[in-house]
Formats: structure tokens, sequence, C-alpha cells
RNA sequence: GUCCCCAUCGUCUAGAGGCCUAGGACAUCGGGUUUUCAUCCCGAAAACAGGGGUUCGAGUCCCCUUGGGGACGCCA
């Protein structure tokens, strides 16, 4: 039984698409799960575009995700001497013939020679694909150049390299017929084929430049986990075969397998994303999100008792690292942006302020101060002023924190202390005041 | 134009002829958590593209139509 070797065969071109990710990812997967090895090649011949700055994205990318390859990469563009001779063996048998262009007289080009032979072929995910003999065209290998073209690098490396199962996408579903034939000729066994359906975009079409944020390197300057991409991408286009949404990189390898996959394309949903990043956010240890914390907001780091209380009252608010600034800031500083909108809604409003005001002198008599002391003390002024709780709560929680959401008020009063909330609150009364006057003529 | 592939709720999917009056998740809507919500819990609405077959029986098999995608480079 020979041992099972994928391999991830990118050409580096400045980004990593997902797409292109979640082709690594499933490779890696069946790699995994069968006890085989996951490969490397870097498909850089195009030196326009494969700069040393785009491989090295490239395997940035894979790092982060963890999709390590089990030995060093391959360089196609130093394989080229093995290219040509595999065509030199190809002319010599009398399977490649020379073409001259015509036009030019500038050279011949290496011209591959179909079989004649209908082809067939069992795809691990399409099934049972077959191609007519009279469908397939003799096709260029060596350009007039001398440089080996893509079909029969892709094809030589792959047998240098031992592939035994070429999973890569949808759109190299045609070039296989012209592979396997390519395999033949060079008397290598042929490989196991598996195509993997597209990822569209929103808008149910394929990727382009214009859609934006569907790098990888995205994914990471915005706060999301390695470990909850990989999780979302396996689940496009593949299913574990019971109602588990939410698993870790061990139980998508336990799970794997290319039979499960689906044949149709799969949108990103990045909302749906956006949840699998909550889950796995939450599973993680105290310790790592201190880290976050610190690395967010600098300040965060001074008080270890007092962080590990915002922490706890953020609970599951945060859905990737970079809420962290955003949502927790306030925490930190005195310094904090206020949400415009909402100061007019629940500040700009006929008594607020002097609700706030109120609430601003029984806070300052609320001993001890806590979750439930300002709890009480709140209830009962709004009892005591006939209004809803929910009048003092807004304007209390905008003028502490700047934002019109985030978690339980009271938690969040209890963990700021009284000093923090009152001297807020008191900021907030002289900066609306004045506003208010000037636009108060009605 | 030629060849190939695909088609279940808005989205990702379960479904390998009777277990399907089609299940789950995200999103949506409603209710609850004697406070907001971008939390949590409960509930609701929501799909087999259309038409023919095959079969006692079809989301599941076959054909056609429609719609989507891909490939037809001396790009990768």
């Amino acid at each position: 039984m020979t041992t099972i070797r994928t391999r991830f065969a990118p050409s580096p071109t400045g980004n990593v698409h997902i797409g292109n990710m979640r082709v690594a990812l499933y490779n890696w997967l069946y790699a995994r799960h069968n006890r085989g090895q996951f490969l490397m090649r870097m498909e850089d011949t195009d030196r326009e575009r494969s700069t040393p700055a785009a491989v090295q994205t490239v395997l940035d990318a894979l790092e982060w995700l963890g999709l390590t390859p089990d030995e060093p990469p391959v360089y196609q563009s130093q394989r080229r001497t093995a290219h040509l001779e595999a065509a030199a063996q190809l002319l010599e048998a009398g399977q490649a013939y020379k073409q001259d262009k015509g036009d030019t007289g500038k050279g011949e080009a290496i011209v591959f020679r179909m079989p004649g032979t209908d082809i067939t072929f069992t795809d691990q995910v399409k099934g049972a694909l077959h191609k007519a003999a009279q469908d397939m065209q003799d096709f260029v290998i060596v350009r007039s150049d001398g440089s080996p073209v893509f079909h029969l690098a892709n094809v030589v490396d792959d047998i240098f390299m031992n592939v035994t199962h070429v999973i890569r996408g949808d759109d190299h579903t045609e070039n296989t017929f012209r592979h396997i034939a390519l395999y033949q000729a060079l008397n290598a066994p042929v490989p196991v084929f598996a195509h993997l359906p597209m990822i569209v975009n929103a808008q149910g079409k394929p990727y382009s430049k214009r859609d934006g944020d569907a790098f990888v390197g995205d994914f990471r300057t915005n706060g999301y986990l390695p470990a909850a991409l990989l999780n979302y991408l396996a689940l496009l286009g593949w299913s574990p075969g019971d109602d588990r949404e939410v698993l870790t990189p061990d139980e998508l390898i336990a799970a794997f397998s290319l039979e499960r996959v689906q044949s149709s394309a799969a949108q990103f949903d990045q909302r749906k994303f956006e949840w699998v990043n909550g889950e796995h956010l939450r599973q993680l240890p105290q310790s790592m999100h201190r880290e976050q914390y610190i690395q967010a907001i600098p300040q965060a780091g001074n008080n270890p008792a007092y962080l590990d209380a915002v922490i706890a009252a953020m609970e599951d608010r945060v859905k990737k690292w970079s809420d962290i600034p955003v949502m927790a800031g306030f925490f930190f500083t005195e310094d904090y942006p206020c949400d415009e909108k909402a100061v007019n809604k629940r500040l700009r409003k006929p008594g607020a302020l002097d609700l706030l005001a109120a609430l601003h002198t029984a806070f300052a008599k609320c001993t001890p101060f806590t979750e439930e002391s300002t709890e009480a003390t709140l209830r009962d002024l709004a009892d005591a002023r006939g209004v809803k709780p929910a009048d003092l709560i807004h304007p209390t929680r905008i003028a502490v924190s700047g934002l019109p959401f985030g978690p339980s008020l009271f938690k969040m009063l209890a963990v700021l202390g009284r000093d923090r909330v009152t001297q807020r609150i008191e900021r907030t009364l002289n900066t609306i005041k004045p506003q208010e006057d000037s636009n108060a003529p009605q």
C-alpha cells in the first residue's frame, strides 16, 4: 500500500485568495486523514508576477493557517531542465513533434501528440468523466523560445514528487484529459484526480479583483482566527455528515473525505463566518484573551485584575480580535469616541439630561458600588421619577462608554467603578448642555 | 460557436428509491431573559428550477428545457 501524497501548487501572484486556500486545506485534510504527506510546489515560472514577495505571501498564509507541508517546497522555476528532458523524451518516442509558428520563423515549438483515443477517468468528486478523441487537440508543451508550458511542467513535477492524489480547482477539469495523456506518454502512473467546485462572491459570480476582502491576509489583519477560517472554508463544499458545524482542525481531519465533497459552487457568507469565528473565540483560554487585549490596547496590561474583570464583562460580545479596541476601548481610557447618532437619540432628548444628573447624585451616594447596588439605585430613581428604567439605562450607557451597545450596563458600571462612572457622567452633562441651549429655540 | 460540469429554504448544507407531511446551521421575524444589544434561551416563516419518463413508490434514477459555471492560449 503506497503512501498518499497530495500537493498544493499555487502560482504566486501577490495575494492568496480563499479559493486557493480551500484547495490547500482539502489537500492537507486528505493527506492528514489518510496519514499521508502534504506537499507544496510553487508554480513560479511566470517571472513577471512571481516575485520573492509574492512567494513569501503564499508561505505566510500557509503558516498562519497551520497548513504545514511535510517536505520543503519545490520551486518549478528550478525544474526547467527536467521539463525539457521530458519533452526531448517525448520527441524521441514520436509522441511529440516540432512545429513552426509560421509567420515569425523564430524557432520551433514542441507540440504533444494526443493519442487519438477517447480518455476516461473517475473524478473523486465529479464521478466518471469522458472525452471523445475528436474533442481533444494536440497542444504545445515547449514554446518556441524554449520555455516549458504549464501542462508539461505540472505533470513532470507531480511525477517527480510522487503525487498520488491531485486535488485542485474545478477550472482544471478539462486539462485533466491532456494531463492523463501526458502521464501515459511518460510511462508514469496516473494519479487520482479530484476537482473542487469554486467559491463565488455574494453576487454568485466568481471572485474578481473588485470583490476585495477575499484574501487570506485580510482575514488575518481583521482579527479572525486561523482555526475558524479553516473550519468555515472546510464547510464550504463539504460537511461531516452529521449536524456539527463548529469543528477544530483535528476534528476536521478525522471527519474529512473526498466522497462528501459537494460538486456545486458555494457562496462565502461573511455573517456565518463571523459566527463560526465567535464560536472558536469563546473556546480560547483566558490567557489568549488577555494577550489580545494587551496587544490591542497597551494600557490593558497595567492592571491584571481589572483586565480579567473587563474580559468577563465582555463575554461573548467579542466576535473577532479587531472588535476589542472598538468595543472595549472605553474601559482603558477617558479619551474614547462618542457615537453621535446615539448621543442625539438618547441624550439630546427632553428630560434626558435631568435624569442623568439625578442619577449622578444617586450614584455618588451608592455604596458599595456593585452590579446589584447600581441596578437598584437606577431602578429606584426610575420609579421615583415615573419613567421606564430604559430611559435611564440608555443615556447612562452612552455617557459612560460612548457606545449604543455593549455588555450588561450594571456589569460595566461595577467594573469601571464609581469614580470613573461619576466623572464620565459629569463630563457628559457639561459637554452636552451648551449645545442643547444653542439649539433650543423651539 | 464546440466540449464539459452543476442545480434542496436568502446562504452553507443533510438526504445514496419508501425512515421526508424534507432535517440542521447562519441570516430574518416574533417572544423571553422584571434593561438596551452585536449576548443567551424558546418559537416561527422559509427549499426539492420546470416538464416528461422509469417504478407499486422519486428530492433521490433517466431524458429534455431553463438557468448558472468552466474549458477551448506558444497564461497558470
